[in-house]
DNA sequence: CTGAAAGCGCTAACAC
DNA sequence: GTGTTAGCGCTTTCAG
């Protein structure tokens, strides 16, 4: 249990370069008024003892952590990785949130909170007080949880949410869902389909709505009626094969799912009923996981820029830290990728 | 800008319980000489309040920072997430360490260091100077880099390594990969196989060294020659590719990959000419990623426990930090997971 | 068993 | 421009 203390710190720079610690932390910060050479003289100390701010002691002093905490939610991100079904939305998060970060000299820490009301206050404040961070990420269903903005708010944290528009303050940071979607139907009706289900997602997403709104929108574009081509589902596996089921009794020829596990059971219910896909029918999936690349055949689906937009958060999340303004949501777009799951309508349907 | 400081203190919890800061901080600590009604006393007010303690301040104070390290390889891990092949190590990494850490009220900071020396003990040093982790995770090709252990113990700080058994201190821990592959190649000559091939890892992670032996090991168990069965391979699917071509011209008819994307490769390459799996030909990987088991057909694989690994890492991480000893290496096994790329050696053969 | 003092490494505020 | 002072929230001495 050695009681490691740093082993060089901001006295000894000072002491190397015969200046005061002040002059060193600002040389750190990046502050004005430093003498380019004094300047010089301290980083040229900080390069040779090889020192580091101790972001305990930087936070300590009253400024940054330099951490940006990305919250997602506990239960069902365990679920997907005790699963191993291949969603990569976590790492595709690290993947853009932690490039960033590291751009801006900041460190990305990841961590996971209940939704259940009961725990969750307490969670994220003893996170936000264990960690005190600079800026907090937020994904789906807690972007839109008015006890978790709302905390975030009174606390004065600067914070993104990710996949929400509901007003409760922080920025907004979506990927065009409704558009994808609209490009979804138009690309099945562009092959001919009219008959195009729709499984949409649990209600508790915004996207959800998103998504059979553009969905909706197609379908009426192009004249064609949604009667019984709205399905319910919760992006379970599950859920996706009841939903396809009811879809294909409907005589969709054509099918779009909120999610890789529901496209993935829906394929598997259009075969267990003996019948082909894209032969008999096509599928279209969102999110686009691995999983749907490695299927056969590999899905057409809408490929969602996870990365892309964490990144993004980051960077809103920094420019605020710096001063900047920014309040205009920002849309990441998701694109259509088509692959082999989708085709023409076949005649005889 | 606002420079948020820490809303509820030691100091809000001292004066509401009526005690001192110190009587409070031996209650966070759980330290012993505290009367119980003082400490429920103090307790009751740490709750009432919601006090979380501060871990920068606790860090600062000379006591632990509550944080474990885990090490990853920057340049593999972000070529990973890049292709999106389903690799699922790094969630099975977060799964085991956070839930271990968060029992134990540790947390646990994800982080990616280069292999290349220029860099990486200036970004080791930096990481380990701003986070302050009680303890480190180390994983291949890190785990063995003396670069990195010497550092680490010079700086006195605790780390586990997960998948190597080098000198070099820390804790060790492996996934008894060995009588995995001795196992997997068994599996195969159960089934009648006789030209059990194998393809190698690279020579930079320990690992590809037991597989290598475990597959000999059995091979001259059960009286079996390997002059030309052994090739090398480096992770890659191109790899993969290249080794299962060398060995089908040897006339294997079974193959052990010591990756999940190498064995991929090598049904396809098993395809290419015609031939099937496991009808003609049987393969077995390591790893068990998820896209394993979403290929047709599904693979049988030897599956690695890392989750359970990087549990045991934290584990034993906290115990040193509580000054419990323990030197001996930890070994979780890997389980052979028999499925559909396997079996019998046809006749015809 | 409990309290008061000092200090961790750094920054903000104020002087010079 | 640069140095000095105080203090962040906590833990460690060391008294009582």
């Amino acid at each position: 249990m050695a009681r490691r203390r740093q082993s060089v710190t901001i006295k000894h720079v000072a002491a190397d370069a015969g200046v005061s610690l002040q002059t060193v932390s600002r040389v750190i910060n990046k502050e004005p008024n430093v003498r380019p050479e004094m300047m010089e003289r301290v980083q040229a100390s900080i390069a040779k003892l090889g020192y580091v701010p101790s972001i305990a002691a930087q936070r300590m002093g009253g400024s940054r952590s330099y951490l940006i905490l990305a919250l997602n939610d506990r239960e069902r991100t365990i679920a997907d990785w005790r699963k191993r079904e291949g969603s990569d939305w976590i790492d595709q998060m690290l993947l853009g949130g932690m490039l960033t970060c590291a751009e801006h000299g900041y460190r990305m820490i990841f961590e996971l909170v209940d939704t259940h009301s009961d725990h969750i206050e307490r969670e994220l404040s003893a996170a936000l007080a264990a960690l005190q961070p600079d800026g907090v990420i937020l994904t789906p269903p807690h972007s839109h949880n008015p006890l978790i903005t709302g905390l975030l708010e009174r606390a004065g944290i600067a914070f993104a949410r990710i996949g929400s528009l509901k007003p409760g303050g922080g920025f907004r940071l979506t990927m065009g869902d409704e558009v994808a979607s609209r490009d979804a139907t138009m690309h099945l009706a562009g092959m001919g389909h009219r008959r195009i289900g729709f499984i949409a997602g649990p209600d508790d997403y915004e996207l959800s709505a998103w998504r059979i709104e553009g969905w909706r929108w197609a379908m009426e574009a192009v004249g064609l009626g949604i009667d019984d081509l709205l399905t319910a589902g919760d992006f379970s596996y599950a859920s996706g094969t009841a939903a396809a089921a009811q879809l294909l009794d409907a005589g969709a020829t054509a099918i779009v799912a909120s999610n890789d596990q529901m496209a993935l059971a829906a394929v598997a219910e259009v075969r267990r009923r003996g019948r082909d896909v894209p032969g008999d029918i096509s599928v279209v999936s969102f999110d686009d996981t691995p999983v749907v690349r490695f299927h056969h055949p590999p899905l057409t689906a809408v490929s969602q820029p996870i990365a892309e937009v964490t990144s993004r958060a980051v960077g809103l999340l920094i420019a605020d830290a710096n001063g900047e303004t920014n309040i205009a949501p920002v849309e990441v777009k998701a694109q259509l990728v088509p692959r082999g799951s989708t085709g023409p309508l076949r005649s005889s349907n």
